[in-house]
Order: C-alpha cells, then sequence, then structure tokens
DNA sequence: GGTGCCGGGCG
DNA sequence: CGCCCGGCACC
C-alpha cells in the first residue's frame, strides 16, 4: 500500500537523482552509455521508486532493489541515511559555481551519433531557452523562474512542467524506452504529446496552488510522463539513490512512471516509520488521477517484500504465541508495519 | 533456505 | 467468522 507520501517521495527522489545525475561525475565521462539497451540506458542512476495503476502514477517495479526507503532531505535516521548514501558516491565536492556550469554548457553525451537528439525547451513565457538536459532546464527554472537559488538540489518537480521536450530527429524510433532518457523526467508519449503550447503555465505566485489551477491540467492528464527506475521507495519501488551506481542493470528493474497533473506538494511529508510500502502494489486512489494509462503488458508489479522485522524474526520461532495475530496466521503483520 | 503473507481450506 | 497452512515471491 503506497501512501500519497510515498508517492510524492518517488516524485521527489526523481528529481534528485536528475539533479544528481547532472552532477554526477559518472555523467561526465564519455563511456556513460556502453550501449544503447535498455539496461545500458537505464543502470546509471535511474530510479525512483514508482507505484502501480489506478492512481495518478503506473509503472513497473523492479523486483530488486526496492528496500531502500530515502527522502532527499532530511534524513530520516542516521540508518536510513546511511543507507541513503552509497560510499562510492560523495555526492559533494562539486560547488554552485561549477554545477551551473556543467548543467548550462555541458550537454551531456547521451546519445550516439545517428540517434536523435533531445533538447529541453522552457516553457516560461518570453523565455524559451533551450537546453540540452533536463536537469539543466529543471535546473534553469528553478532557479530563474522559480527563484529558488539556494535549493539547487532539491526539486519538487515543479519545473518538470514548465518545460517540454524537442526531438531533433526523428530517425530510430523504434527504441522508444531507451530513448527516454534517465536524465529527462517529462516525456513524450507519441500520440498523446500536447504541443508545448498546452502547457504553458500562466502564473507564477502559488505554487502550489498554481499547479491545480492551470491549463496543465487540461493537458496534464497524458502528456507527462516520468520516468524512473525503481527502487522504492520507496517503491515503490526500492530507491536508487541520486549519483548512486547501484542500480540493478538486469533490465527488470526499472520503471516509467506515468502522472497526470502534477502531484500537488510542497513540502515532503514522510514520515519516518512509514516509508516502505507495506503490501501488494496497491495503493491509494490519488486525487489528481484524472485517468489510468494502459498497463503495459512487461510491467509487472510483484509487491514489495516488507521490509521491517516481523513477529517471526523478532520473536522467533519458539516463541511464537508472542507473535501478533497476524503472524500466526501467516497474514500481513501488524505488529511492525513497515 | 528463511521469511512474509496471499489465497484458500476447514471447522 | 477464527484458525490454519500450502505455496510462492522475496530475501
Amino acid at each position: 500500500i503506497k501512501s500519497p507520501e510515498e508517492l510524492d517521495m518517488d516524485k521527489v527522489t526523481a528529481a534528485m537523482v536528475l539533479t544528481s545525475l547532472s552532477t554526477s561525475p559518472l555523467v561526465r565521462s564519455p563511456p556513460i552509455r556502453p550501449n544503447e539497451s535498455l539496461n545500458g540506458s537505464w543502470k546509471e542512476g535511474g530510479f525512483v521508486p514508482s507505484s502501480t495503476s489506478s492512481s495518478g502514477y503506473w509503472s513497473w517495479n523492479a523486483p530488486s532493489d526496492q528496500s531502500n526507503p530515502s527522502t532527499p532531505s532530511p534524513p530520516l535516521s542516521a540508518d536510513s541515511f546511511k543507507a541513503f548514501r552509497t560510499p562510492s558516491q560523495p555526492d559533494d565536492g562539486i560547488d554552485e559555481a561549477e554545477t551551473s556550469n556543467l548543467l548550462f554548457d555541458e550537454p551531456i553525451p547521451r546519445k550516439r551519433k545517428n540517434s536523435m537528439k533531445v533538447m529541453f525547451k522552457c516553457l516560461w513565457k518570453n523565455c524559451g531557452k533551450v537546453l540540452s538536459t533536463a536537469a539543466g532546464i529543471q535546473k534553469h527554472i528553478r532557479t530563474i523562474h522559480l527563484g529558488r537559488v539556494g535549493e539547487s538540489d532539491y526539486s519538487d518537480g515543479e519545473e518538470d512542467f514548465y518545460y517540454t521536450e524537442i526531438r531533433l530527429n526523428t530517425d530510430s524510433v523504434a527504441d522508444g524506452l531507451s530513448s527516454l532518457s534517465p536524465v529527462s523526467p517529462s516525456l513524450a508519449s507519441p500520440p498523446s504529446f500536447p504541443t508545448q503550447d498546452a502547457i504553458r503555465p500562466e502564473t507564477s505566485c502559488a505554487k502550489t496552488e498554481t499547479k491545480l489551477m492551470t491549463p496543465l491540467s487540461r493537458s496534464a492528464p497524458t502528456n507527462l510522463y516520468l520516468v524512473h527506475t525503481d527502487h522504492a521507495y520507496q517503491a515503490t519501488p526500492p530507491v536508487n539513490i541520486p549519483g548512486s551506481t547501484k542500480f540493478t542493470p538486469n533490465g527488470s528493474s526499472f520503471s516509467i512512471s506515468w502522472q497526470s497533473p502534477p502531484v500537488t506538494f510542497t513540502g515532503i511529508p514522510v514520515s519516518p516509520t512509514h516509508n516502505r510500502p507495506a503490501g501488494s502494489g496497491e495503493q491509494k486512489q490519488s486525487h489528481t488521477v484524472l485517468s489510468s494509462p494502459p498497463r503495459l503488458p512487461f510491467l509487472s508489479d510483484r509487491k514489495p517484500r516488507g521490509e521491517g522485522k516481523k513477529c517471526r524474526k523478532v520473536y522467533g520461532m519458539e516463541n511464537r504465541d508472542m507473535w501478533c495475530t497476524a503472524c500466526r496466521w501467516k497474514k500481513a503483520c501488524q505488529r511492525f508495519i513497515d
């Protein structure tokens, strides 16, 4: 069961990955994309917990790598925070100046010569800036239009809706999936992608409200796709940490989340104790849901297994009478809920 | 192989 | 219903 908070988390995590990807040394080195296969495209850092259909999101989860609940900030606890970071990726060391320089001027070598080129265009009125990376455009919007200077690492996903992707080369279409760059939060879905004009924010005030009230709502349902790999975590699925190299390279571990109007959230309401989906992949119906995208055949929604210790482990087989009834009945534990 | 727990059977 | 377990996906 996914809570709304988790959904938000997904989004936040996705955003984090996006930004951290751009600042990660990995991205800068040429051979980031050894091949064009799904695996190759995704193992770099994608990730994000995902959820299942029936709500604003749909996705296919990775069976693995889902045990890492994490929040961008603040750390839930010492432990989770530790898990959240990967030993190989100290995410610091890059100062702001370098970061922006990188984001704005250095296109990420995402594709080989003949593949299509994807650019991201800012949709703010009188702007129209075009950058080559989603992270770059997000940063641009965040700093220039949203005025969030200090929180360069943080994204609530709002900026995702203020820019659009432009494809400048249409050959090689077959790899629909691999063409989805892990660094691109908003991708077009062939038939339903609206023109960029459709998603032009008219107001720049109140962010949260804006999302619900702007014209976004009329086009959002089918136009924005969030792509991430899974890990909940929280999640949904599982959690890949920004910049983490730990993402499971075995194909099945990524997810694409579709979402209707931007999920609304300003803060990150993450409960320290409930950041993992408990049982099956079901999740609460989101109030922002406007429609449900079709389920892809290859999406599998395996339920992430509860992570926490349960009665059995805590008390042991010998003390079975101390277990909660659910555990005794071999049902979902009610005492130690994930 | 252990664990969590869904699905289902039995009283 | 309460109670239990086969079986399976996860670890």
